[in-house]
DNA sequence: ATGGTTGATTGTCAA
């Protein structure tokens, strides 16, 4: 991809269903040779996860975690990870939404957090709806236990399932009560990521021009409509910020074969 | 206001 050997791309996307888009990876690595990959919305258990064919990919080291039918994560790498296993067990639910390592870029350690947050249901109501109220909670927690944790150098990355700008929805407006979008979950997100990280997509995109990651499969013409939403993040702690060498959002890839409804995002790290 | 599509799974939930 780049040329000095310390150079190191970095990939989040919801693949919704790893072993259904194998061949999607595949295609992936093609296009971004990414150097570790992190993919959310798995699908798949741990003791079905197509461990050789992702090796034959040129990921040598991985670490998933996952279960029937829901959620999923996974780190795919090029280069040694070292599992951080000493994270909480968010809203004591036992989900596969979170996995962590550490790797070396220039010669030092950094943490690499991978996320997939709960959707959140329909209903933007927390008293009436469980689902929203678990999405708020995971958020809150998450927040509370990285703020112990700022003088870590790290990476976060995955699908938030919240888009908190007001161009990273199609419509501001319209989309206030859509959840994803509504002011408690776009307030608390904020709330996070202000407290340690820095928004390293929208370092190389202001925040006043449009930028999504993901569109409906409900829509009959998803590039015609362009309802997007940016629910899919890289943040990083600011003494990352001057490393930082370019971010790309796999559009094109919305227009793949039986794809994933969110796209992949690549950041780039040099030294 | 409602419906629209997809995946894992096989009646229905989750997104």
């Amino acid at each position: 991809m780049m040329g000095n050997a310390t150079d190191m791309r970095i990939v989040t996307w919801n693949i919704n269903s790893l072993r259904l888009r194998l061949p999607l990876l595949a295609r992936l690595g093609e296009d971004l040779r990414p150097d570790i990959i992190c993919l959310q919305e798995t699908k798949v258990p741990d003791d079905l996860f197509p461990a050789d064919a992702i090796r034959e990919l040129g990921y040598t080291h991985t670490l998933y975690r996952g279960m029937k039918a829901y959620n999923g994560v996974a780190i795919l790498s090029r280069v040694a990870l070292t599992s951080l296993d000493d994270t909480p067990d968010w809203c004591g639910r036992g989900d596969c939404r979170h996995i962590a390592a550490s790797f070396y870029l220039d010669g030092e350690a950094v943490e690499l957090h991978n996320f997939y947050i709960p959707a959140g249901g329909d209903i933007p109501d927390p008293e009436a709806n469980p689902k929203f109220a678990h999405k708020l909670a995971f958020v809150d927690e998450a927040t509370a236990w990285f703020a112990g944790r700022t003088n870590r150098r790290t990476i976060l990355v995955g699908d938030l399932n919240i888009a908190p700008l007001e161009q990273d929805v199609w419509s501001h407006k319209q989309l206030l009560t859509v959840v994803s979008h509504t002011p408690p979950e776009t307030t608390r997100l904020l709330a996070w990521q202000e407290n340690g990280f820095v928004d390293a997509m929208r370092h190389f995109v202001p925040a006043d021009e449009k930028l999504y990651t993901w569109w409906s499969y409900r829509n009959r013409d998803w590039k015609a409509s362009n309802r997007g939403r940016r629910l899919d993040h890289v943040w990083i702690t600011a003494d990352l910020t001057d490393h930082l060498a370019g971010m790309t959002v796999l559009r094109d890839a919305r227009d793949w074969p039986t794809t994933s409804d969110h796209v992949p995002v690549a950041v780039d790290f040099r030294d």
